[in-house]
DNA sequence: CGACCTTTTGAACGTATTCAACCGATGTGG
DNA sequence: CCACATCGGTTGAATACGTTCAAAAGGTCG
């Protein structure tokens, strides 16, 4: 066991990854990262897992479709985007994480990573082998629910999304996609109503199944109609419940 | 450990399920259920974990949106779909599964389903207790991995779903749920160009995010353009190659 | 400062939807 | 077993929603 670790250790080095003194304990997305109850003693395992992070600059990719799977990456900072493309090369943005959120579970089944992730901001992230979560999984049931409750909820957003994508208008789904934002800034510590958008209309349109013209247009319309100020990558929002009305008519 | 599961075991019986002498071992789908090397000794164990079958009938529910999770559930014949209600009652089809596919995947995180699965023809599905999953795969890694690839795949499918839905015109989409269903009747030994749709127009345009009118509209032309025959429910494919340029176009 | 990227807005267009009628298949009850 | 009701599927015509093409202004970064 603690062999195959060791192997997976060794060939896992990133490029700009850098040993470090981790601190899961205290890291203040705990609770995001880690939602649920450790001892003292397992938790010194956990920071085992965390064994290196890896800076990203604004436009670096963290993995790219295709590249051999061994890590999930936690977001400790910063701001990404998930893709995947298709055959003739059309982009489609399957995701925006933030601090606290998980990538690269596209890469487990196969052994390759299904899509691509960049920073769309400066980012840091906590770089987690693999290898060592199914063996810490093994010893701390904890561990193994923890990964299995976030492989299942990463299931029910994308249905989630499916429903955006197959059912909803583009208005529900630009009053959706606000609302997510907010409820996640929310969740960890800022403005419900005050936001800076890390990502271009194009790609709020790809992930939307909309043009970057048409987000344009509704995002005018909802100033129009007294919702949302928008000026450029800063979005206030004025009236929550008027979005929220949007969403079921 | 073992009162837990015996626990789960008195919680878990549902109604029509019954008790039987499992045999995945020769079940003829275990290459699809089980895609990894397990041991005899494992493979005893694994059996216990198939610990009921549940019978449904054409219409019949397997579990609704908010039902308590305690399974998976194995499709040993038959063929359901999986749906997600909004606010507003609108339906998203997720998934149309068959023989060897799992469901309830997105059960595990939340504690109680996210969504519906329906049988849309006489089925028969094996219920495997999640916790006995979870305990089974501490001990036999083959089956952890088995989980763990499992979650990823359904990750990976629904972003393929996103890029349907998101990217694809209604013609690159009929085209694309043609040729998926094909492969997977193909992987299951029928054939891959004659087979009969269980599902109405109505839910394939929920699922490819179109009206039924438009879907039978494609049907239509497809068969103009002597890419398939249609009649109802039976479809025969005429040009595969065909299709599947209709993809990249 | 200049080049480039992003965003906004208008006008014309096209694809998929809506509304409607009709037909065929299926299934139920008298 | 047939009659009838219901459901599922097809097709047409009008409409609507989002796209495309285009131009211009606003930001950002070297």
């Amino acid at each position: 066991m603690r062999a195959q670790v060791a192997t997976v250790t060794r060939i896992s080095p990133q490029p700009l990854a850098r040993r470090f003194e981790s601190s899961c304990a205290n890291c203040n997305l705990r609770e995001l990262c880690l939602p649920m109850r450790i001892g003292d003693e397992d938790m010194a395992r956990v920071e085992q897992i965390v064994f290196a992070r890896r800076r990203l600059k604004r436009g670096d990719s963290l993995f790219k479709s295709g590249d051999p799977f061994n890590a999930l990456y936690a977001i400790r900072s910063g701001f990404l985007k998930t893709t995947v493309l298709n055959a003739d090369g059309r982009e489609q943005v399957t995701g925006f994480q933030m601090a606290g959120e998980l990538l690269g579970l596209d890469g487990i089944g196969s052994g390759s990573y299904n899509g691509n992730a960049v920073a769309l901001e400066d980012s840091e992230v906590c770089v987690l082998p693999f290898a060592m979560i199914e063996e810490l999984g093994r010893d701390i049931p904890a561990i193994q629910r923890n990964l299995h409750s976030v492989l299942s909820r990463e299931i029910v957003r994308d249905h989630g999304v499916m429903m955006l994508l197959g059912s909803m208008s583009a208005e529900e789904r630009l009053a959706a996609f606000l609302l997510n934002l907010s409820r996640r800034f929310t969740a960890r510590g800022y403005s419900a109503s005050d936001f800076h958008l890390r990502m271009t209309r194009e790609e709020i349109g790809s992930y939307l199944g909309l043009k970057l013209e048409t987000v344009s247009r509704l995002f005018s319309r909802f100033q129009t109609d007294g919702l949302i100020e928008v000026q450029q990558k800063h979005v206030r929002i004025r009236d929550i419940a008027g979005l929220e009305q949007q969403l079921h008519s």
